[in-house]
This record gives C-alpha cells, sequence and structure tokens, in this order.
DNA sequence: CTATTTTGATATGGTCCATAACAATTATCA
DNA sequence: TGATAATTGTTATGGACCATATCAAAATAG
C-alpha cells in the first residue's frame, strides 16, 4: 500500500522562486501491467487484514483454513504445496494456528511419517466468522466499487494468468 | 475429533491400493479476489524477470529507471515516495543501480542535503532495451492472453482498486 | 541566532521466501 | 528378505523486502 507516499512530495525543485509543486509524472508506468497488479495487491490484503482484525487471521492464514475446511485430513505438503508454501515454511505457519487451538495434527496410522490436518472445533467457529466477515465487508467492498459483473470479470481474468501464463 | 480423525484416515490414499489421487478442492478460494490476485501478481512479475533476464532487471529497478527517465533531477525522496518505498530502503536500491553507472546522483547546489537524480546515457540505454523488451515480450503475452480490450480493461480496474479502495 | 524541519544515510528487526540437510519412516526392487 | 531410494515433517540458514528509530549535515522558521 502506498504508505506515507502523499505526504512528502514538496520542497526541492526551484529553490525558492516560486512554490510550483511539480507533481511526478508516471509515465508508461500506469500502464504496466505488473505495476497495477502489485499495488492493487497491496490494498486488497491490506483492507483484508483490516476487516479480519477481530479475527487477528492473515490471507495466508485464512486459506489454510478454508483448504482443511474443504479438505480434511490431508498433509502438510498436500496443503502446503497447493497454497504454494513450501513445507519448510509451512511448519511455523501451522505451529501458529495449532497454538491458537485452530487446527491441529493427528498422526496417521497407515504412514507415520505424516499428519492428518483437520480444524478444531474452534478453529471451524473462526472460520466461519472469517467468512462471514470477508463476504460482508471485504468482497462486498469490491462489489461497491466494480459492480458486480466487472468484479467477477477481473477475477476470472486474474484466475486466467495464475493458471495459464 | 475421532470423527474426523476416520475420515481423515479414509480420505487418505495409499496412493498404489487404488490409485485414486483424490485432488485437493480449492472451494471458495478460487473467488477470493486475494488470492486470485497475489497468485496473478506472482505470475506477472516471474514473467517480468524472464523476460528481463538480459538485462538484469527487477520489476522495482525498472520502474526507477522509468521514473528517473521522465522526471530527471528529482531527489530520493520525490522518487522513493511516489513508488510506495520508503527512504532508508530506496538507498541500497540506488547504490545499486549507480554502481552499475544506470544512474547518477547529483548534488544540488541549491540545497546541499539532496541530490538530483539521473539517469547516465548508459542507464537511457538499458531503459530503452527494457522498454522494447517489456512491450514485445512481456505485455505482448498478456495481450495474446486476453485480447487488447480486456487487457485495458483489467488494468482500468487493477488501477481503481490501487487508487480508490 | 536558536530551534525546528528536511534529506540522505545507518542500524536494526520483522516477515516472507528459498535451499540444504537430517531423522524417522516407508517404498522399491534385486 | 534386505539394501537402497524416496518421502514426511522438521531445523537451520540466508536472502529479499519492509518498517521504525536515529543520526549528521544542511536548510528553514521564528
Amino acid at each position: 500500500m502506498t504508505r506515507a507516499a502523499n505526504e512528502a512530495a514538496k520542497a526541492q525543485r526551484p529553490a525558492r522562486k516560486e512554490a510550483e509543486d511539480v507533481p511526478i509524472e508516471l509515465g508508461e508506468l500506469s500502464e504496466l501491467i505488473g505495476y497495477t497488479l502489485k499495488r492493487a495487491q497491496l490494498k486488497i490484503f491490506e483492507d483484508f487484514l483490516r476487516c479480519m482484525a477481530p479475527l487477528q487471521l492473515t490471507p495466508a492464514q485464512f486459506s489454510v483454513l478454508l483448504l482443511l475446511d474443504r479438505n480434511p485430513g490431508r498433509n502438510q505438503t498436500e496443503i502446503a504445496s497447493t497454497l504454494g508454501i513450501l513445507r519448510p515454511n509451512f511448519v511455523a505457519m501451522l505451529d501458529g494456528l495449532e497454538s491458537r487451538d485452530l487446527c491441529a495434527r493427528i498422526r496417521s496410522v497407515n504412514d507415520r511419517r505424516s499428519h492428518h490436518l483437520v480444524l478444531t472445533d474452534k478453529g471451524k467457529a473462526v472460520l466461519a466468522r472469517a467468512k462471514k466477515l470477508v463476504a460482508a465487508k471485504h468482497e462486498a467492498r469490491l462489489n461497491d466499487l466494480l459492480g458486480a459483473d466487472n468484479r467477477a470479470a477481473l477475477v476470472a481474468m486474474l484466475a486466467k494468468i495464475a493458471d495459464e501464463f
């Protein structure tokens, strides 16, 4: 997100002649897909965190809870890989969720190397509340800004980029 | 929990007993704007780096060169803030570009605290080549995938999110 | 002139992301 | 069967980014 962006633009230019605050020109930057994508992504994540503040869930944590709910009993390698998280980095993430009693690692009897991952009752309750917050505050706000049709088209194009690019 | 464990054991695949590799369900994840945005952004940046490999420019470095070209003589505070980069972090970034002789810090005579930032001749040449690579390989590929109209609509919506969300 | 602000810079810490390596366990196959 | 290879979760580690506090030099305000 553009943090302290707007504030510091002044001074410099013609010493003390006339304070003609010449704005900086973005040029072709504003047409670059990478530039706009990154800025939009930061804004969306920022808003997500704000909406989710009462539940203290990051986007990544929320996505893990969603996957565990839909796919109970899968192991860490499976969940991590479908989210693009590397297995080593997934360990600490799961530790955090498990220490908050949102999910649990259950030793498999078939394969004693792996853990079956499941949501706890508290995890299910938190996820339910999180879903409502996301729908009512986060996604609804995007609908207000773009309209339902445009929002759907946007998501479809982004998914196409993610999958086929 | 035991119920979940039973389901989990059932859902687990011995992988060669009955080779049914049950795919993991994404569920509502695929409709979340944050999820699709992030994945698309990673793909786009990945492709950008690949296209720019011969010039060894990251998206952030490319955006700095673009800004310096359009706005020669601005100081570090101005360039960094318009890109959402914090001044402390911009120092090392400029060091990198300057050590490669792509830009230069020129001490201001009006204000001896600040530097006028300018592209070197080599910087201008590299930027020109970079622009061509981005247009011919990177952005063109997006046009092929989405079509020119959709691509423009996508960028417009992303810009709207970045600016008005 | 004194006090405050601004600029570039350093130091530092946090969060991700990526790789190597390891013990325990399981799978392969000669 | 038994030796070898592969897999799972894990630790350790390093790099890339991001954010805050702080500083000296210089400029500005009062």
